[in-house]
DNA sequence: AAATATTTGTACGTATGTATG
DNA sequence: GCATACATACGTACAAATATT
């Protein structure tokens, strides 16, 4: 999956998409470590900012937690809060 | 009120907490239009992305609405979701 | 109608602090 | 002590929607 740097969708919104489905499809189990903010912003060629807000995002959906210095996790699914409707 | 720079407490925070409390003793009643982002920047002296941040609390915690070239506007109480743990 | 100003939204880059390994 | 990784904060630029002149 890559962003659209042209599309109007904005780039924070692309990337939480993306890793949305990442955890979503399994591909990222819960409790495991997601790549670093450092190697998102490079594999995603975004800016921190950006990385920053789309992460915030998946926090706010209780998708993932962070833990400084350690790493972002995914959390387990009876963990997070019921989805409220607008999050695609 | 003013934000201690050399405390702790994240100036966003800070910054959400004194527009919190502005909001909740009325002094900006509910419909009201707050000040321009670059208003509260100027007048607290800090960045965009600081205002950002501080706004996108009280955002999500649905105390203000933006309205995109219009500006940042009290939302009814009635209209708020109940209060969340942790948002002193 | 048209130009200008205001205001919010997105995005970049950079620097520094703090916690963990 | 050093490297990694998250957190906060600064400044800047431009796009988009709205309001004003």
């Amino acid at each position: 999956m890559a962003l659209d740097f042209e599309g109007k969708e904005p780039l924070y919104r692309q990337l939480a998409s993306i890793l949305r489905g990442q955890i979503a499809s399994g591909q990222i189990p819960p409790g495991r470590r997601l790549p670093s903010k450092l190697s998102i912003r490079q594999e995603y060629g975004v800016s921190q900012n950006t990385t920053e807000r789309a992460l915030q995002l998946l926090r706010e959906e209780g998708l993932i937690e962070t833990s400084m210095g350690r790493g972002l996790f995914v959390t387990q699914p009876e963990d997070r809060p019921k989805p409220q409707a607008g999050q695609d």
